[in-house]
DNA sequence: CGATTTTTTGAATCATATCAACGTACGTGG
DNA sequence: CCACGTACGTTGATATGATTCAAAAAATCG
């Protein structure tokens, strides 16, 4: 089951036998129940997750009570509240499976450990701030410029495989709209196409 | 004049003489004129930027000609366009001095090639990346959930330095908002308190 | 100083939210 | 495997936060 992750990190690094096995013994693979949580509010993030099969939610709720998307992840993708889970504080963030899902986690103190142990380890996980690092300023960017229509048609063309994998309330609190406003906007689109 | 960003570096890792020494070196000191770019679309950005004194503006321009603040950094922060920076493609991003400035700029082959050689300093650049994370996912959480003269209040009691340094269209554009809107608030916020 | 850039103000408009009600689908226990 | 309840998506009417455009006022700069 951790060949997957190993596999995964070998695209970044390359790996000796001995230290895909090390590697590879740093993650337990935990079963994950639909509408289960992984990290909740006011619990320290103690794991990085590593979506080996399935899809999860992250998302935080205002003072009004609604729900804001934050991240979504499914296979091959990461996920946690990197804010609780890098400088181990209380989360402020929910994680929720949206399906039955198997992850592969790794704690804080493994990680921090093999990471001082091996440099090609630190270099990974570098790699992978990195990348988060401008996923998100993509992000940033498209909220500031785009329109909510734009910014849905640009998140299905970009990301098919999630939009068709999460429930749309959760898609739209993602893109920064209501749920009634998405509905309008795809039956707009549907009755354009035909 | 790289003293002050070895001892900026040190704050996360320890270094010896020979190690201050080395990373200073690949530090290129730049005075950059008030409204001089650093970093231009379609042009890769060659270098990261640590402001030693003064303040830049990262921003974009959408279809419509607008412009939209993507970052702010002043002294002691880093800036530049990640996006093109990590993948060492074109940029989309300008990068300008809003003041009379001075930086220290590393460029990607040199800086590649001291996390390769040094450990400490895969660190560094992991350490940073990580925080540039954290920072964003807090803006991202902050666009979603919070309203126009929230996102004001909020920004100003956190970064009260940058909203004095900044014009208020470019902190506007970064709020996500239009100039005449958040002189709106800010009328608005000045009467209610006297 | 005059010229340019930035901020302010007012009025009209727009994109999106809200609220309420209804239709649909799904999953869970019997 | 059906039926029921709850969760999810849609639709319409109305409300509102924020934008747009235009023009004046204020601040900054050479």
């Amino acid at each position: 089951m951790t060949e997957k992750i190993v596999e995964y990190i070998e695209k970044f690094v390359k790996l000796t036998d001995e230290e895909k096995q090390l590697i590879g013994s740093c993650f337990k693979e935990v079963k994950i129940k639909k509408r289960q949580f992984i990290v909740q509010p006011n619990f320290t993030a103690k794991y990085r997750h590593y979506v080996y099969k399935g899809a999860f939610r992250a998302y935080v709720t205002a003072d009004d009570g609604q729900e804001h998307t934050i991240n979504f992840a499914i296979d091959d993708w990461w996920i946690t509240d990197y804010n609780s889970y890098i400088f181990q504080q209380p989360a402020t963030m929910f994680v929720v499976a949206l399906e039955d899902s198997i992850i592969l986690q790794i704690d804080f103190e493994t990680e921090q450990e093999i990471k001082r142990q091996n440099h090609k380890f630190e270099t990974f996980f570098r790699i992978i701030a990195e990348r988060g690092l401008a996923f998100q300023q993509r992000r940033i960017i498209s909220n500031l410029t785009q329109t909510a229509e734009e910014r849905y048609e640009n998140y299905v063309s970009k990301y098919p495989q999630i939009v068709q994998r999460v429930p749309q309330y959760a898609l739209a609190s993602f893109l920064g709209m209501t749920t009634e406003f998405l509905s309008r906007i795809r039956n707009k689109r549907i009755s354009k196409k035909s």
